[in-house]
DNA sequence: TGTTCTAAGTTAATCGATTAACTTATCATT
DNA sequence: AATGATAAGTTAATCGATTAACTTAGAACA
């Protein structure tokens, strides 16, 4: 806390005894000035400690060089880990660009997740959202401004735009295989839930998933894949082996101990708080992992090795989509085209000893 | 992406047929405005859907609604899950009072701090630090402009302003109290750094912490804590029995390895990162917790209560302390007063089966 | 020498909201 | 009826940086 006023670029051209605009030239590099003046100028930019206005800057060039990105976090929700190290990974893409990151949290609330968005619409340049909307109409009703978006994570319906997804497929589909390889033939299905398209119906076709008519979220994906895989593996598919419930600690739990009493021999669980509250109950009733049942957990934590036996998930590159998706904003930003990105990144099958 | 023109004041004073002084006071209420004109204005804005341009208004008023939040995370920290419920609890009491938060993150690199602090400086109304610069001097100077700090976390040394810290004294002090009180004699303390303020000496004043001569670092009271209850048990210290490693997964395994060679009955471990080394050594040492060794961990994840046993550890309030600090700032920027605000909320003790 | 070009700067309008200072209408008071 | 006070709005300056349009000195060329 120094000084109360601020140095301006009026300052800095008085004190350099050239115009405002020779400042700006050579603050930005956008125009010719002689070397003479240049260091002249930065000399005296030093000097002052010079630090434009952003406000004036955004302003006057409609450019706030700022990025929203809107978590949809609940409160006891281990998430928190995950969509922290995506916003690590866009914080340190957008800062080696000089863009800033402003954070928010939609909780999962589709009306609030719409505030926020009206909320971002003069403030930033592009929106990173992992969205909790169903439907695309919504949001895009709710955007007025022109701004980038790209959706990470899930994907609602009728979004025809950029996003950043992990291959909620492959990964699933690779671990069923894995248990089915390693002797496991009546697998659980454990997930929190599909959004609002939960009649069984909408997820026959896969194709449906990439013309994007329903609701991408995660769980979908990693529903299909299990679905497919035991397929592929001429196992019959038995919808008792498949629960759904909310995201929490309690309902893993529970739901373990319906599936349990139904005799499966393994769970695949699709979400990381219920898995928590599964291997939670497994252990109160003394089952031996893998002898009595196998799991695979979706997506990894840091606890996961450290429990017994240390369990065997697939593990998101939480990190990567963060940079990936900030990169795309920028890109978009800098040089706006019609033509959308889909990324798609690979999940890693961390095999331990839970299975 | 709808209209590429942006509604402004001047579009709604036009409609509305007033000047664009009344539509500006009807918005902020600072001034009195008839009912008729105000319901006229309101319903003009509603129409054309009206958000007013942040960066004008930061430009006129010199105020960015915006806070700042510096986090230090480095990749593998388990700390993420931490900062980001701070971060949640900042968010939500900025958000109800229609501040932004723009997230940054230091990597525990003063430098990088100090870069942070300075692209800070024309950006935010306020700035919330968890500092890893261990002097406030270099901080202090980076600061040009006029903005509100407060700390959270740490505290470095030389700092006089407002903090929220939790009180890591108390919460280990209780804990090794515990210990004691459940048998255990010999107990080992496990850390990650102190700062630079590595020689002893530094310690053993304890109102030195509080006369604030010293980097304030959660570490250094938590050993504080554990000397002291040491002595009021009239337990001797070992300095054998306390080690200092990097905040990592190896450096607690590798050093629960060396402690427990020393035949220790029991650890606090000061750190969460380490303190899943530290189990990982014991469940391959095939130890029983708590018949072999006792375990304090400091501070609370999720984990804690699905590993066997369940661990007893030491909580920290990360969402509260997230909305005090928030409070706090929100409350100095309305109305700065020099006189300082020290907060120091309590830990909660959870007390599972680890001890 | 006169004309045209170019290089290197400068002038001043502009972005959109806020607000001090001003105007005008209305009403109360003597 | 004249004066003053107040209520309700308006005018226009202002915040600080950007940039299109302009100026001017000097070079290049016939």
């Amino acid at each position: 806390m120094k000084s109360n006023k601020n140095v301006r670029i009026k300052d800095v051209a008085e004190k350099a005894e050239v115009s405002t605009a020779t400042v700006s030239h050579v603050i930005n590099g956008n125009k010719y000035v002689s070397e003479k003046i240049k260091n002249k100028v930065n000399k005296v930019l030093k000097e002052l400690n010079y630090h434009p206005n952003s406000a004036a800057r955004s302003l006057r060039s409609t450019k706030t060089n700022t990025i929203g990105f809107i978590i949809p976090i609940n409160s006891e929700d281990t998430a928190k880990s995950f969509f922290m190290s995506i916003a690590e990974g866009i914080e340190e893409k957008l800062k080696s660009r000089g863009y800033n990151l402003i954070l928010s949290n939609s909780k999962e609330d589709p009306e609030q997740e719409l505030n926020l968005i009206k909320m971002f619409n003069t403030q930033v340049d592009g929106l990173i959202l992992a969205p909790t909307n169903e439907n695309f109409k919504g949001i895009n009703e709710t955007i007025d401004h022109n701004f980038q978006i790209v959706m990470i994570d899930r994907l609602p319906v009728g979004y025809k735009g950029d996003y950043v997804l992990v291959d909620n497929f492959q990964g699933t589909y690779e671990g069923i295989n894995e248990l089915i390889k390693s002797g496991f033939k009546k697998i659980g299905f454990l997930s929190s839930g599909l959004g609002i398209t939960t009649s069984n119906d909408k997820f026959e076709v896969n194709e449906e998933l990439s013309n994007n008519r329903i609701y991408v979220n995660p769980n979908n994906e990693r529903f299909q894949a299990y679905k497919v895989a035991l397929s592929d593996n001429k196992i019959s598919f038995n919808p008792d082996y498949v629960l759904f419930g909310e995201s929490s600690f309690q309902s893993g739990y529970d739901l373990a101990k319906q599936l349990i009493s139904k005799e499966i021999d393994a769970i695949f669980i699709a979400n990381n708080i219920m898995t928590m509250g599964s291997i939670k109950f497994i252990q109160e009733q003394k089952l031996k992992i893998p002898d009595d049942i196998g799991i695979i957990g979706y997506d990894n934590s840091d606890w996961t090795e450290i429990i017994s036996p240390p369990l065997s998930a697939i593990k998101q590159p939480a990190f990567e989509i963060g940079v990936q998706a900030a990169e795309l904003i920028l890109n978009k930003i800098q040089k706006p085209t019609s033509d959308f990105q889909h990324i798609k990144l690979k999940t890693e099958n961390l095999k331990r000893s839970s299975y």
